[in-house]
RNA sequence: GCCGGCGUGGCGGAAUUGGCAGACGCCCGGGACUUAAAAUCCCGUGGGAUUAUAUCCCGUACCGGUUCGACCCCGGUCGCCGGCACCA
């Protein structure tokens, strides 16, 4: 009786093992490869099921990348600051530093039974003083640039984090952490001007290796819009209000002109007649929440009493106030061609304005429009001098046009805003700002960061728009660093996004104290070749880190302007039907239990098997029991060879290599729950050799190192067993032996009349008078005299049709 | 409403992208071993018909089309999931 698998010991001893004596070997003379995870926030819950799925796809990659010869980059680190940490804190009634660092302890142990090859002398922590020194020091280099600005205005507010929010961070309306409706709320508020970096982050996005799916995510957010800002005259009066159009060559149909309620003059154009419901239709839209406005379609508006003048033909058109207007987008005001414009035809509809067509498929009119013509397609017709001209020419004509005759000029807008950087919070960074009532805001001098946060007592929410360290006078009076006066420090925290917005460049210097990184080891090490975490950072995170490295190129703190070459996001693990895992709903599966009975190979190799790695899954842990199996038989496969010295024959040489093949090919296509069954399958077709007449040396080496990424115990156990030295990855990765490949003859199928009657076995270069004889041989009971057509596909099928 | 993605056995999922549908695994059934059970090993396992070692029919959400041949391509319908949601 051999020895049976004993993932226990086996598992502890190589842990032992590689903590002595890692498996990367920092090689500097290889290419580097830079495989990154998005670092976690050290939450109290610790990893479930899901959390590893990523970290083995992740591990298994960079083992792979390390046996193919490259110097590796394979960091980990902590998001630590920001709103769960906090959160938590206040519930548990500790100090948001004491219970982050028990979580990163925690979870650092989780992580490790993974058996990732993280370089844990790269490890960050976003909460580190010497870490959020730079991202301080960031902050004041865009300050000093302009990009950091101060601004009054109503901005995102959710009253349950007590905080303002990005517009990012609010979701349908709501929290994107809590779930709380956003009300807003006018803050003086700490502003980044990402807009400036609007046309480069959208162009930037094409030359990525990134999902379609989270590239048009971002370019839908960014949303760039071509089109005219016209200026129309009110009648009788000497204000003008300019609208924003991406369909300028519609001009001549617009009928009427909304602006929305919070337009500077709305109050301004009603009439006597008017005043009472345009005064009451504005302060209404000030009430309601933005849930409300939101999910009301049904239009409301009301007419102001004034009317505007259409620069093209002096048309009178009166001026309504509409909430479908949007105050923030545009000029706040637009003009409406209900003709061809779905919104403004239902508003037509609805107020019995006259809808004017002016583009027609065919140059002529057909009746009354039963809906809006929308399409950019046609001939102008009640269109004065552009009668005739097609529509998609005029469209990119027309701000031109009118750019010319003087009556506004071409624009590009975008639906992305700036970035809402401050929170009222204490578990933050702290903004690195002092206002002094001479000299307005300055920046905290470079040698004085990091701007320690202070420690306080009461670290829960004001609630007032004000964070909890403005209650610290000791720490918010000093003196103003130009000119010394007495001045107050801005008391506002960063948002979570700050640190994570750079993190990565840090890993590759991370000790260094005099710059944020140096340039040659960034030139070196960065960028990240690989991303791998999950898609809900598609606009967020992933957004504003294009945005600090496009900014930190322009300073020349990095030589890219791109962090990520290639994004990978994992699908969720879900728990039964599709239910996200919460602690709440009781359905979460821990690791920790799974490692204990069945090892770290076997939940490895199932978290790849459980599913397709982009796609969500559901767990099951019965399934487990199939990959442990697997990982038992092939170790007996291997107890039972080891020492039998069979040889190597043709037939084991071709399976070699076509192990190695299959295996690579789905790799590289990171189908890894195909790779997984591959393994399974030839496993099965290795056995029943091994019971005949064994299996030879080199074919169970050539499996373990394919095997190793994945299942790195059973794998480094069986390479020394094998007479192995040193450790299984610092072997190279297997290649197939392309001679062994080729076949000479294959089996094929042999259809009559599309359906599949028989199977011949041929040589691959057979011709076809060879392979039709055969087939009718094989299939001859189907087949008549009367045939009608044979197909042969040399290697694939031969298919006779016949009546 | 708009834009993506998906729909295959009891279940998770395969199918080299137009060429043997259901690989691999789970579950389940039968058998071997055992005093017995667990573990392990072997066999079976899409549905149906039938005179059952054989043979035939049906079958990839649904309807239709292209093709010698369709899970795959085209047109339409239904359902599920995700993103955006008055951005003029």
């Amino acid at each position: 009786m051999s020895e049976a698998y004993n993932h226990a010991e086996i598992e502890e001893r190589w842990t032992k093992e590689w903590e002595k004596n890692p498996v990367n070997p920092y090689d500097e003379t290889k290419p580097k490869y830079y495989c990154l995870d998005m670092f976690p926030y050290p939450s109290a819950n610790g990893l479930h099921v899901g959390h590893w799925r990523g970290y083995v796809i992740s591990d298994v990659w960079s083992r792979y990348m390390l046996m193919k010869g490259h110097y590796l980059i394979h960091p980990m680190g902590w998001d630590a600051f920001g709103l769960p940490a906090e959160n938590y804190a206040i519930k548990m009634g500790i100090h948001p530093a004491v219970s982050t660092a028990e979580n990163v302890k925690n979870i650092k142990r989780q992580i490790n039974q993974i058996a990732a090859i993280y370089d844990w002398d790269r490890e960050v922590n976003t909460t580190d003083p010497e870490f959020y020194r730079w991202t301080q020091w960031i902050f004041v280099q865009m300050f000093k640039k302009g990009l950091a600005y101060e601004k009054e205005m109503p901005i995102n507010w959710c009253p349950s984090c007590k905080t303002g929010l990005a517009n990012e961070e609010v979701v349908n309306g709501k929290c994107e952490r809590c779930g709380a409706d956003v009300t807003k709320k006018n803050l003086k508020q700490w502003m980044l001007k990402i807009t400036a970096y609007a046309d480069r982050l959208l162009e930037g996005l094409d030359g990525l290796d990134w999902p379609e799916k989270v590239k048009k995510m971002q370019s839908d957010w960014i949303g760039r819009s071509y089109g005219a800002e016209v200026d129309f005259k009110v009648d009788g009066r000497d204000e003008t209000i300019t609208v924003y159009t991406t369909r300028p060559d519609t001009l001549f149909g617009a009928t009427f002109m909304v602006l929305a309620p919070e337009h500077e003059l709305s109050a301004d154009l009603a009439t006597e007649e008017t005043r009472e419901a345009v005064e009451k239709y504005i302060a209404d839209a000030a009430n309601k929440s933005n849930v409300d406005r939101l999910q009301n379609k049904e239009k409301t508006g009301v007419f102001t009493g004034s009317y505007a003048l259409n620069p093209l033909n002096g048309a009178k058109i009166p001026i309504w106030l509409s909430d479908y207007v949007l105050a923030d987008y545009g000029t706040g005001a637009i003009m409406c061609v209900p003709a061809h414009d779905d919104r403004d035809f239902e508003f037509a509809k609805k107020f019995d304005i006259p809808i004017i067509q002016v583009i027609s498929k065919d140059g002529k009119e057909h009746g009354e429009l039963t809906e809006a013509y929308t399409a950019a397609e046609g001939i102008m017709i009640n269109s004065g001098e552009w009668n005739g001209m097609e529509s998609a020419k005029l469209k990119t004509e027309a701000p031109h046009i009118i750019e010319k005759k003087g009556l506004g000029h071409a624009k590009k807008n975008y639906k992305l805003r700036d970035w809402v950087f401050s929170r009222q919070r204490y578990w933050g960074e702290p903004i690195p700002i002092i206002h002094c009532p001479k000299c307005g805001c300055v920046s905290v001098p470079e040698e004085e960061l990091p701007l320690l946060l202070p420690d306080v007592e009461k670290y829960e929410p004001t609630g007032t728009g004000e964070s909890p360290l403005a209650a610290i006078d000791s720490w918010v009076n000093c003196k103003c660093p130009e000119c010394g006066a007495d001045a107050k420090r801005e008391t506002n925290t960063m948002p979570q996004w700050a640190g994570s917005s750079w993190y990565f460049l840090r890993y590759v210097d991370n000790k260094n104290d005099r710059e944020l990184v140096n340039r040659e080891q960034a030139d070196k090490y960065l960028p990240v070749d690989m991303y791998i975490g999950g898609v809900e950072h598609a606009v967020l995170h992933l957004l504003y880190s294009r945005f600090y490295t496009k900014f930190l190129y322009d300073i020349g703190v990095v030589g890219f302007e791109e962090p990520f070459k290639k994004l990978f996001n994992q699908g969720m693990v879900t728990g039964k039907n599709g239910v996200k895992m919460s602690k709440s709903l009781g359905n979460v599966i821990s690791p920790d239990d799974l490692v204990r009975d069945y090892g770290c190979d076997s939940l490895r190799m199932y978290e790849l098997f459980v599913g397709p790695p982009e796609l969500d899954s559901e767990w099951d842990d019965r399934g487990i029991d199939g990959v442990y199996r697997f990982l038992s038989k092939f170790w007996n496969l291997c107890m039972d060879n080891i020492d039998r010295n069979a040889p190597e024959t043709p037939e084991l040489k071709t399976l070699r290599s076509q192990l190695t093949d299959t295996i690579t090919k789905r790799l590289n296509a990171f189908s890894l729950n195909t790779v997984v069954s591959g393994f399974m399958e030839f496993n099965n077709r290795l056995g029943k050799i091994s019971a005949e007449s064994g299996v030879d040396r080199e074919t169970l080496k050539t499996y373990v190192f394919l095997l190793a990424p994945f299942a790195p115990h059973i794998a480094e156990e069986l390479f020394h067993r094998l007479g192995g030295t040193g450790s299984v990855f610092s072997q190279s990765w297997p290649e197939a032996d392309a001679a062994a490949l080729v076949e000479e003859t294959r089996e094929i199928a042999v259809q009559v009349n599309g359906k599949m009657r028989g199977k011949i076995t041929i040589a691959v270069d057979a011709d076809e008078a060879t392979a039709i004889a055969a087939a009718k041989e094989a299939a001859g009971k189907w087949i008549t005299d009367n045939i009608i057509k044979q197909i042969y596909v040399p290697g694939k099928i031969v298919n006779i049709v016949c009546k």
